[in-house]
DNA sequence: GCTATAATTAGTCATATTCCTAATTAGTGT
DNA sequence: ACACTAATTAGGAATATGACTAATTATAGC
């Protein structure tokens, strides 16, 4: 969970999921919207992939990422948790 | 955004807000379940704070924090927004 | 085997995080 | 003013993060 939050935390890692949300891409394609070198962004596809939100698969000489949903669903579980698990939280009890 | 997703990456911040959601606590009261002198405390309490996640206020001698749900709504409503959140990404009934 | 393309790993450096000890601030009471 | 308690800020050290360049791997085609 914590590596899940940790990859999170960075703003380009959130575009890259944002990115990936429409279908999954190569690396190659996710390297041309941001401004940084091909090992930088190896290196957040990793902080996302050690954490389980996105997926790799390779087809021949090029190697496609896919969004993996469970693992951000486990995110919103635990940020509901903390939350209260429910629209409404009503736990002012006498303390 | 940044901010707050960086506050819930570390398992002792996110302790801190679980322990604060059954209500209000002092620093002193949050101190004593974790194995952590008081100043680590207090820059975990700081980093929360700024993220918007805990509000302080003092009374007297002591100092109060406690849970501010909004700020944990806000980084909710991002991770629903990076799963496509199914059809909609705006309710916070419909679960 | 050689070359070209796609992408990663290795290594380095600057900055950020996280913990600690020591010193300081803020408020209450004498 | 002085002491006591609650909690913070200051400063420093170890480790983690994030960026880069250079070298390497993996696959396809000739």
């Amino acid at each position: 969970m914590n590596q899940i939050f940790k990859a999170l935390s960075h703003p380009v890692r959130r575009e890259i999921l944002s990115l990936l949300r429409d279908g999954p891409m190569t690396s190659g394609e996710l390297l041309e919207p941001f401004d940084m070198k091909w090992p930088s962004l190896t290196g957040h596809l990793n902080v996302l992939k050690s954490a389980g939100l996105v997926h790799a698969e390779r087809y021949g000489t090029i190697i496609r990422y896919r969004l993996n949903t469970g693992a951000a669903e486990d995110a919103l579980a635990a940020i509901m948790a903390l939350l209260g698990s429910n629209s409404k939280q009503e736990s002012k009890n006498d303390n």
